[in-house]
DNA sequence: GTGGTCTAGACCACC
DNA sequence: GTGGTCTAGACCACG
């Protein structure tokens, strides 16, 4: 599992790393029973605090992502609501292009994220009409 | 100038809005000169404290995005760095088609920023190993 | 660090927070990686309130004097542009020197102060003319 | 009269007006008499808005330096606290001297400023002893 | 313990 | 009316 952190953007560092497990997990990189590595190791890594590591771990149980065994780790939880592994594998496909595209349009990355943002959270025209 | 904001997101109030000001000036929603609401107003649409929204303000002219005018109000400050208002407008047409081939996936939102978000953040090259 | 600060000159509380630390950084008494006290600390020692100092703090970090490190305090940051110490150390002598003389001569402090504003401010060399 | 204005010295600007008054009288520039440019005049040279002025005009009023005639305009005060006019014009050499040796050694203005507020400022030593 | 965000509400300077 | 400063105090993220 490999963590990539920007600590200015404002997201909290332990809300980061528990949406790219939730990310790994959906994609498949990570499957029911895979062990995570532990919170030493990652803060270490992360160059961050065990405890805001810590903490993240305990969110992801709390959320039923992951299944915290004392004394040997930390593992992926078995997922009851099927995760559509497959679905995202394509899905990815879409973004890939996109994102390219749009880089050689010259937008930077903060401009794509705000596009995106500003599409995914577009109200619908209608909402009230049902 | 309509916001939209999520306070469940962990991204502070503020930043959202000053990406949202800065996504409508490279978007041509907004240009130099024109005038933004005023920070009681915005607070009171958004149900928000006028300390926060003037907090926005405050680090937008820091940024150079806006100028206060004492005593008149905030307005679009001049862009030296011209912005792409083309290039934008065209590639909201990419995200436009992308967001609604993965919506037809099946995935939401938090999918699609996840998988989005992955994509933007450049992967090193050599892996954390355990 | 020793704070002087007086509510009743106009400037504002933070202001003369960060001209403090700009001169003790100038002068040497503080140098890069010095950490200064904590902000609950200042706000209590000058009888201020938190968010007031906490202002001051950011705006130094904005203005890249000092480094905000979230968790473990302020510490003065590495200054790019070399500060003249020297130069500062030798004009501070100056200083004391005119101030005594003007003092002798029966100037009171605001005096003195809009004798140095006038000479400061540069005089266009048109007049206006009624 | 002349007015030199600084917006962003954090100094309310009917305060920087003020102080340039009382300046010009005990320099001697403004005598018992002479009478001020209109609001209106200072306003537009400045560019600031009237009521600005307007408000420095009455609270030097209140403090005795000038009197404002209905009709006729602003005019100073005759001091009953003689102002040592001839002390001033001495003061200001020393000043003079101690600034163009500062700027000669390389400090600019925000460092001449505050090197004379730490002097200003200073607390004496043993102030409680009397 | 640190700094950071947010709320609530007062008062000031400026237009 | 505008933005700006300051206070008071709650809660969060991070070390």
């Amino acid at each position: 599992m490999l963590f990539r952190i920007n600590p200015h953007s404002g997201v909290p560092l332990y809300l980061q790393l528990i949406e790219q497990v939730r990310h790994a997990i959906e994609s498949g990189a990570l499957r029911p029973g895979d062990q995570l590595p532990g919170i030493r190791k990652v803060a270490e890594d992360m160059v961050m605090n065990p405890n805001t590591v810590a903490k993240a771990y305990r969110e992801m149980e709390h959320a039923g992502l992951i299944v915290l065994r004392h004394g040997s780790g930390a593992f992926i939880a078995d997922h009851h609501a099927a995760v559509q592994t497959r679905a995202i594998q394509k899905a990815r496909t879409v973004v890939q292009r996109a994102v390219t595209a749009l880089r050689d349009m010259g937008l930077d990355e903060g401009a794509i994220r705000r596009l995106v943002d500003s599409e995914l959270t577009e109200r619908p025209l209608e909402e009230t009409r049902k």
